[in-house]
DNA sequence: CGTCTTCGGAGAATGTTATTCTCCATCGGG
DNA sequence: CCCGATGGAGAATAACATTCTCCGAAGACG
């Protein structure tokens, strides 16, 4: 249709302005049905999770538990992967926030990186026991097939670490080596990936569970001893 | 069986000489035959993988090109996932003794570790050019499933690290408040997991992909600024 | 040498999921 | 009141892993 040849100039401007009113309109109603839909999906997916402890469930299951059909799924999900992806999405941006929250409260920014690194890990552990938890194992099983999607549902979260960073190094405590987003990227992936490999209860020996002290110095020292700058 | 009874006991020594050595003889072959096997159906595996530049292969695959059958398969291996897991542990193992000869090379302790970790991070890159790929991907996905198994897969690396670790923190040159197999253990994980999140690559920003020097300045010195010790 | 047992090959059958398809009721607009 | 679109219910399909069944060959033993 003629529609579609200016949409595919992707100069919207050019429609006239009552009728990109009048498909809003019509589309208004239909997108709020579908954000409360796609909302009742997370929800039960939540509840699933949460009620089995495990974060692998059926469509079926959350299908049945959400009172609506396979069809509808697919109508509003691409497939499980976006389901997956939403909810590591939301869980990473909550606790993101919470985290920028938490951080703000330090003057010294520093100690606000600090805050963020332990709560991060925490958050991380893989223990049911957690009310938010971020489903850091989601985001494995993601990775390989959807590279970008993963990366871009880090992207709150790299945010605030990079906040966080530039204003450590903003006073100077910053190695110069390492540029500030670049060594919020590392951080960041360090401490999930640490979280989440404390999973292995460790047979052969005893306290294998990496403490939450250890990763720190770890993320903000490195092995190598050193003069206190 | 008495037979039976006896094993159940757990002290073979028990058993008369003679009837091991028969049950020996007669358990040999098969042994050796199944060793074949096993090596055969590996092979094929890594084979699939190469060519395919995938790690996703089906099982049929696999029978098919070792040219044996699927009951075979399963007679030798208790699932898809034993396959994964040698191949990884093999490929770990390999990997882990290269290391440990390329770091010898070195006197200077925290230049071997040095070596090491930068060897762990290219050959961790899920780049398919490397000819002999750590399968790293792998590890993500039985690390949910099957967790004791990827640990012990690790174990071999693991030793490689603590030993440089330990010859670094001989010479006084580790954090005091690490011990060095946990610090190994960290360091290890950090850089098998940052390269293997290298394979997204950055759509917003330019050159996303660490650098193996960003990944060796973070784990020896971590982000924060201090003075040369 | 013939039979018997066991081992393992081939590949059909099964089970589990994700994903798609088909049919049909309903509902709002003309 | 009819019509076309929307979406519900759930059957059909597809892709795998895993198991099962049948059957022939290779020794073991009389």
């Amino acid at each position: 249709m003629a529609q579609d040849q200016e949409l595919a100039l992707s100069t919207l401007s050019d429609e006239p302005a009552w009728k990109q009113r009048a498909v809003e309109r019509s589309t208004k109603a239909a997108r709020l049905r579908a954000e409360r839909k796609v909302q009742q999906f997370l929800e039960a997916a939540q509840e699933i999770i949460l009620e089995k402890g495990s974060t692998d469930f059926t469509v079926q299951e959350v299908v049945d538990r959400s009172h609506q059909s396979l069809r509808s799924f697919y109508q509003h999900f691409g497939g499980k992967h976006e389901l997956l992806l939403a909810l590591f999405e939301n869980a990473l941006r909550r606790s993101a926030d919470e985290i920028r929250a938490a951080a703000a409260a330090e003057v010294d920014p520093l100690a606000g990186l600090e805050v963020g690194i332990r709560m991060l890990f925490e958050s991380s552990l893989p223990d049911p026991s957690t009310r938010h938890p971020l489903f850091t194992d989601f985001a494995t099983q993601l990775l390989m097939t959807y590279p970008a999607e993963v990366r871009s549902a880090h992207e709150p979260m790299l945010s605030v670490f990079a906040e966080l960073m530039t204003r450590v190094d903003a006073v100077g405590q910053l190695r110069t080596s390492l540029r500030p987003r670049r060594a919020a990227a590392m951080v960041m992936q360090s401490v999930m990936f640490l979280a989440q490999s404390t999973a292995v209860a460790g047979e052969s020996e005893g306290a294998h569970p990496l403490t939450t002290d250890e990763v720190w110095d770890f993320c903000s020292g490195g092995f190598a001893r050193h003069a206190e700058g």
